[in-house]
DNA sequence: AATATACATGAGCATATACGCATATGCTTG
DNA sequence: CAAGCATATGCGTATATGCTCATGTATATT
């Protein structure tokens, strides 16, 4: 028995699409703006200095893959962070980053 | 100071990058049929029923991404798993999926 | 009831990228 | 050095997706 079980075609399919959702700068800006807490759309806007029609696209984005909750109170639509695992998934790609860019840094830096 | 730290608009770009190189299903093949050990281009063609041309290029975009280690063994080339860290980035991947579809299925079955 | 405010959404444009086909490149062997 | 195999790449096409502008919808206020 493999240590991973092997995906189906179905799958796969959503797991890229759940990576896709993650692969957006200004996605990535709203998480990072939500780390600390609930936040209304007009906050978001200026936390990520993006229109309010692009925002709202992308919270919706963020919203149907379960990355995010809403909440509707009067006037306002507060969203905040509804899947604990976005913090880890952050923290690892970070960490990936970091190493490969320590590696290209060695590179560029004439290591061989 | 945050528990989180925040990342600039650049840091921003390339995790989102990062992410954008593990959207695609057929990347996400190649990277389980390597989760055994390397294996050369037309094993992994094989193993993948993608055609050459096409997993080739994706074995260069997750190289590039220093997702994959590019070995040359005479006309042959043997792909492996370079960063670690995406085993664990498929199973919180798939954690967080399992949690959303249990969700939707809770949701049509009619729970309120 | 009329108006204002907060948010969502439809249409259209621009860009990116996956795929297939054909061909090029690199290495090995006779 | 010619031929053959493994891998890479240039190019064209199709499709997806982000962004903006304008407008729609819901809730609150006077």
């Amino acid at each position: 028995m493999p240590k991973h079980s092997v995906l189906s075609e179905e799958a796969l399919e959503l797991v890229a699409r759940r990576f896709a959702v993650l692969a957006e700068p200004m996605r990535l800006r709203l998480i990072q703006a939500l780390f600390e807490g609930e936040r209304n759309v007009t906050e978001l806007v200026d936390a990520t200095g993006g229109t309010q029609a692009n925002v709202s696209r992308h919270l919706q984005t963020l919203t149907a893959a379960h990355i995010l909750r809403r909440r509707k109170e009067g006037l306002q639509v507060y969203y905040e962070i509804a899947d604990a695992n976005i913090f880890k998934l952050c923290e690892l790609v970070c960490g990936s980053l970091e190493k490969s860019l320590s590696q290209q840094a060695a590179h560029l830096s004439g290591a061989r």
